[in-house]
RNA sequence: CGGGGCGUAGCGCAGCCCGGUAGCGCGCCUGCUUUGGGAGCAGGAAGUCGCCGGUUCGAAUCCGGCCGCCCCGACCA
């Protein structure tokens, strides 16, 4: 227990209510580092939930884990021009080991582009070595001037996908092929819609060709960037001098990919379904999907709630449900049931003396519905409401950003828009950083994403929503963490 | 780095203006009674008042300096 404290209602501080989500869920908290957080048992099995999706995912798509280094030689850094100017001014830099100064400062690793560039150069000599397909599991620091629990914290884990490949087009398929794969795994687990497209110059990775995006709308109707897939096309395969030999015996550089999603997701998880009650956790990614709270009176009623009580959870548990029984004496049942709630488990079961004569329990869903279940439905009740939740749960996130997605906005729609409620406003663009610029001056609203296909306006703007002259391409705009 | 707020028991806070035995709520421990939406009673443990210095017979309180954290902005996933 500990925090009895009430949270924060979303409508008075969002920021307050975010904090005190976590802390109500024991997800995180602030450590003695500023800028770095605890993850605690909880947040970090969600975590762990997370990993284990994307983690088949990546597996079933052909890619292989493998680990490369914390420390970067600083120099490394510094060979791609751009992506040594994103990064340089965020990292944090070992000058001393073993007491002495060191010969070359080491960068603590803000992504691994460099390093393992500098590995695939000397593994790569042969069109017959691509393509080479790796992801690794890793910590990052990037030293932040503002953070933010999950969100945005000095030290993150992540996990960051690196391909090497022969072709352009090879390449470009594997950017699509995770920026899909990401889609899915936010929409299927966490029940979270993103929008997918395009980066604009100001906005993509240092170093990157191109990058493309998920881009999720929260509570707040800020967005949230929540994976990346950046197409490299040769850039660091040029300097770190990583070259292969085509079928014909000639030299070329390899065509290149890296692509991550972060500890954020959490953040992600709990802005988009979170009530003034807690957090709310689609149940795949639930630590404990199901809760059996034993009501009892006397000690004679406990053993036999109890008795049924872990006959429920040994069947639950065979069907394959993470399921807990709550039978701490001297807690009130009410007191259970906050805790729970607080903590994001989707279903609650109550069993008291009445419900063991009626053979049932009483099953309380997260975001609300109390009703009584045959004892001997459990399971079937257990794997419909897996199965069934997460759905409602992406249906309303997805009703409530369409609800503040305003299509073909005006230049003055977007800035009473930006500056107002927020949400999504797509309109035209004419592709000239003066005005993305002028536009974030005035609103703070970014381009989000040049979305894709899927999610522009049919017929599409005509004209640039700042500008007026002829729009290139569709842009999404919103305020952004 | 700029603006705001805050450092007093595990957590949340009061006390500071006006210096004089460090307090409240929650949590924690023990016991008894409780248990269908945050239990009650009784007893108990727990704090070098962020740090350093100054003023004073005496500092949580007054003065000076420093440090840390949170929130808002600029930077960013």
């Amino acid at each position: 227990m500990g925090n009895e404290q009430g949270i924060t209602p979303r409508a008075e501080d969002f920021s307050a209510w975010y904090n005190d989500v976590i802390m109500r869920a024991e997800l995180a908290d602030h450590s003695p580092v500023r800028g770095c957080m605890v993850i605690r048992p909880h947040g970090y099995a969600i975590w762990e939930l997370m990993q284990g999706a994307l983690d088949d995912r990546f597996k079933q798509t052909g890619h292989k884990n493998a680990y490369f280094p914390l420390f970067i030689p600083q120099s490394f850094l510094a060979k791609e021009a751009e992506h040594v100017e994103g990064f340089a001014p965020q990292t944090a830099v070992v000058t001393q080991g073993g007491g002495k100064e060191l010969e070359e400062p080491l960068v603590v690793r803000p992504t691994s582009e460099t390093i393992i560039y500098a590995m695939l150069a000397k593994w790569i000599q042969s069109y017959r070595d691509l393509p080479v397909l790796l992801n690794q599991w890793a910590n990052i620091v990037r030293w932040e001037m503002r953070t933010r629990l999950f969100l945005r914290t000095t030290e993150f884990l992540w996990q960051e996908g690196h391909t090497a490949h022969a072709t352009q087009q090879e390449a470009e398929e594997e950017t699509q092929l995770i920026l899909r794969l990401y889609r899915s795994f936010m929409e299927e687990w966490m029940a979270l819609p993103v929008l997918t497209g395009v980066k604009t110059e100001s906005e993509k990775f240092a170093g990157a060709v191109r990058t493309y995006a998920c881009e999720g709308l929260m509570q707040d109707n800020k967005s949230l960037q929540t994976g990346t897939s950046h197409y490299l096309g040769q850039n660091f395969a040029k300097a770190f001098d990583t070259q292969y030999q085509t079928q014909n015996g000639e030299l070329e550089y390899v065509w290149s990919t890296s692509w991550g999603v972060s500890t954020r997701l959490v953040g992600g998880l709990i802005m988009a379904h979170s009530d003034d009650v807690g957090l709310v956790c689609p149940p795949r990614l639930a630590p404990v999907q199901v809760v059996i709270v034993p009501i009892w009176k006397s000690d004679a009623e406990r053993d036999t709630v109890l008795a049924v009580a872990r006959g429920m959870l040994e069947q639950l548990r065979e069907a394959g449900l993470r399921v807990e029984l709550d039978d701490r004496e001297g807690m009130k049942p009410g007191a259970k049931y906050y805790e729970w709630e607080g903590r994001g488990v989707p279903v609650r079961l109550e069993v008291g003396p009445r419900d063991v004569k009626r053979e049932q329990a009483m099953l309380a869903r997260r975001t609300g519905g109390k009703t009584p279940v045959p004892g001997s439905g459990l399971r079937r009740a257990g794997e419909a409401g897996r199965a069934r939740w997460p759905q409602e749960l992406l249906t309303a996130a997805l009703a409530r950003r369409e609800e503040n997605s305003l299509r073909g906005v005006t230049k003055e729609q977007l800035v009473e828009l930006m500056n107002g409620r927020g949400g999504f406003a797509y309109g035209g663009y004419c592709g000239d950083e003066a005005c993305e610029e002028a536009i974030k001056q005035e609103t703070k609203a970014t381009i989000r994403v040049l979305p894709d296909e899927e999610f522009r306006t049919d017929p599409g703007p005509s004209e640039c929503v700042w500008c007026g002259k002829k729009a290139v391409t569709e842009a999404v705009w919103a305020r952004a963490y």
